[in-house]
DNA sequence: ACACCTCATCGAACCGGTTCGACCTTGCGA
DNA sequence: TCGCAAGGTCGAACCGGTTCGATGAGGTGT
C-alpha cells in the first residue's frame, strides 16, 4: 500500500497523487476523486517514516520525563496526560523518555536522532545539563519550571515564590506567629530543583515581611516521610501552628500523624499550600490550597513549542502561572 | 551531519560507515578506528526515520491510554512510566495515543502510518474493535486485559475473578455473612470492562461458595461518589459488616464517609479488594488488599511484544498474575 | 606461475514519500 | 491569428540511511 500502487491503481504519477493528497498543486477534480476513490478502497495512508524523511520534520514531540524510579506526582501525571491529548489536536504525536538530570540514552537517541521536532523537558534544574544539550542540537524546546537565568528561552512555569508568599499572609492574617514550610527531598533540593527552591525563599521573605517566626524542612516524597517529618516538627517547635507545603506526597503520612498526636485541623494546626486540587480534596479536611494548573501548563507548553518550531527565529516567550488559592477548610484563626 | 558527511571525512563510502555501524560486514580495524574517530569528532547519530524507512521497523511501540478526560489511575499512571522505562532498556521508544474504546484519528495515525513496530492497548473492553483493527493492520500488540473469547492472542492480565474470590474467603473466615462490592463506575460496567465484569463474577461465585448473603453496587471513579456510595450502603443493607472493592478513586470518599458514620475499621466494618499498595497504604488504616503489580505487568507486556515483534509467527503467550494479598489493618472479626 | 579464496571496500539500488522544473493543453486578450 | 498565462500532469532528484552484488588486493596451495 504504498504511493506507488495508488498512482499505478489510478493511473497517475506518484507527484500527483502527492499533490492530490497535499493540495500544494491544483488537481484537477476527476483525477482528485479517482486518487481518493482508490485511497479509500485501500485504506491508503503514507509511510510516517518516509514522510519524516522527506521532509525533514516527523510531527512528533518529544516529552522528557523524570525516570519512574522517581515516582511522578499526581501533578506531573495530569501534565503527561494533558500534553499528549493537546498535541493530539495539533495532529502530533508524542514520543516519551524517561531521563534524569544528565542526558542518557533515551533522551540522547531522541535529540541527537532527531526523532522529535521539539521538546518538552519536565522537571528541570535551575542549571540543567539538557538545556545545554538541545541548545547546541539546535532542537526547540519548551522547559517546565526556568534555569536560573533564563536569558533568551522557552518556558511555563507556576510562580512557587509568589502563591507561596500568599499562603504565609493568609496565615499571617489568620494570626498565626510560628510557621514551617515543609519542602520536597533533600536530593530534590540538593539537586537544584527551582520549585524547591523559590518556595523556600519565597516562604522566608513572606515571613520576614509580616514578621513571623519560620521554619523550613526537607522531606522526602512518600508519606511515611510525611509522619515523620511532621512528629519531628512538632518536637522541635512545638510553638509552630501552621504548615505551608508543596509535598504532594507527604500528605497522607501527614494526616495520619495529625490524627496521632490527636490535633484537629484547622483548630489547632492550620494547613496550606500548593497541592493539586484532588489531593487537597481528598484530604481530610480538604486542603486550602494553591492548584497546580497543570492542563493549562500542558497546553501553554504544547503551544509555545509548536510556535517555536513553525517559526525557530521567533523571539523567545514565556508564561509564569498565578493559579488562585483555593479557600476550603484548612486553615483557620490561631487558637493558642 | 549525516552518513555521507562521515564517510567523506573518513575516506571512504557510505556503505562502508554503515558496516562499521552495524557490524553486519567486517571493517578493517584501520578503516573502523577512522571512522569512529570522525563520529566522535562530529557526534555523528543517524537519522532515525532515515533508519526507520530502509529497514522497515522504527525501533518504537505504541502505547494506547485510556483519554485525559477520564482520569487514568494511580495503577495506569505506574503502567505507564514502568512501560517506559522497560522499554527504554530495550533500546524503544515509546509513543503515546490517547484512545477511547472508538479508534480515533491518533490510534489510526500510530497503527495506519507504521509509526510503530507494536502496540500496548490498555484497559480493554470484553470486545474491542481495536484489537480487530491491529489484527486487520497484522501489526503486533499485546494487550493489557483480554477479551472475552481470547483465540490466539498475546496478553498480560490480573485475575481479578480469583483475587476478589480470595477476598471474599479472607472475609467469610472472619465471621462476615453480609457483604458487598463497590465496582467501579456504570459506563465501564456498561461498555464492558473486563475487570469490573469478573470481579463482579468472582465476587458472587465466591460469597455462594461460602453462603455468604451478596450484594454488588457501581460507583464512579471519583471521591464524591465513594461517600455516596457508601451512605447508599448504609441505607440499603445496614447489616453490611465489610465491603470489597476495585474503585482506588472513590476510596477517599469512602474514608469520609466512614468517618462521619463514626464506624471503626476494622471494629465495625472492614474493607479489601484490589488497590495500589501506595493508596493501600495511604487509607486509614492501611487497607488489606491485593496490588496490581503494576511493574511487573509493564516488564511483562514490553518483552511479549518485543518477542513477538521479533518473530510474528510465534504462537501468542499470555500470563495472568494472582498478586498475592498483603494483609494491613482493614480486615477483622466480624462484631456485632 | 597461476588459479583460487578471503577480506575489505565500493557503487548502485532501494525504502516511500515530497518537491522542483519541464512539458503539454487550453483559454484568453491583443 | 499569435502569444502568453494558467492549469494539470509527469519524470527525476532528493531526503539519509541499509543492503546486495561486484571488484580489487593480498595471501595460499599446487
Amino acid at each position: 500500500m504504498n504511493i506507488g500502487e495508488i498512482a499505478r491503481r489510478a493511473g497517475v504519477s506518484r507527484s500527483t497523487v502527492s499533490y492530490a493528497l497535499s493540495g500544494k498543486r491544483p488537481v484537477s477534480a476527476a483525477t482528485a476523486q479517482r486518487i481518493n476513490g482508490v485511497i479509500a478502497e485501500l485504506g491508503y495512508r503514507p509511510n510516517a517514516s518516509a514522510r519524516a524523511l522527506a521532509e525533514g520534520r516527523t510531527r512528533t514531540l518529544g516529552l522528557v520525563i523524570p525516570p519512574a524510579s522517581r515516582r511522578l506526582t499526581d501533578v506531573q501525571l495530569g501534565f503527561v496526560a494533558s500534553v499528549v491529548e493537546v498535541a493530539a489536536a495539533h495532529d502530533l504525536d508524542v514520543l516519551l523518555s524517561p531521563s534524569g538530570g544528565d542526558h542518557d540514552r533515551s533522551f540522547e537517541r531522541i535529540v541527537t536522532g532527531r526523532r522529535v521536532d521539539g521538546v518538552i523537558l519536565m522537571e528541570i534544574l535551575l542549571d540543567d545539563p539538557r538545556v545545554a544539550r538541545l541548545e547546541q542540537e539546535a532542537l526547540p524546546f519548551v522547559t517546565i519550571g526556568h534555569v536560573e537565568h533564563p536569558g533568551a528561552s522557552w518556558w511555563v512555569d507556576v510562580d512557587y515564590a509568589e502563591l507561596i508568599r500568599r499562603c504565609v499572609h493568609h496565615l499571617a492574617d489568620l494570626g498565626h506567629q510560628d510557621v514551617v514550610l515543609i519542602n520536597r527531598s533533600d536530593e530534590l533540593v540538593a539537586a537544584g530543583y527551582g520549585p524547591a527552591l523559590r518556595s523556600s525563599t519565597g516562604f522566608l521573605a513572606a515571613a520576614e515581611e509580616r514578621g513571623l517566626t519560620a521554619h523550613t524542612v526537607c522531606c522526602a516524597d512518600e508519606p511515611a516521610a510525611g509522619s515523620a517529618c511532621f512528629e519531628d516538627i512538632r518536637r522541635r517547635w512545638p510553638e509552630v501552628t501552621a504548615a505551608v507545603t508543596i509535598n504532594e506526597a507527604a500528605l497522607p503520612g501527614l494526616q495520619r500523624a495529625l490524627r496521632r498526636a490527636d490535633l484537629d485541623v484547622p483548630g489547632d494546626f492550620s494547613i496550606t499550600g500548593v497541592i493539586a486540587g484532588r489531593l487537597a480534596e481528598a484530604f481530610h479536611p480538604p486542603l486550602t490550597a494553591a492548584d497546580v494548573p497543570a492542563g493549562e501548563m500542558a497546553r501553554l507548553a504544547v503551544d509555545l513549542l509548536v510556535e517555536q518550531i513553525a517559526d525557530p527565529g521567533a523571539t523567545p516567550r514565556n508564561a509564569l502561572l498565578q493559579p488562585a488559592i483555593a479557600l476550603r477548610s484548612s486553615t483557620g484563626a490561631r487558637r493558642r
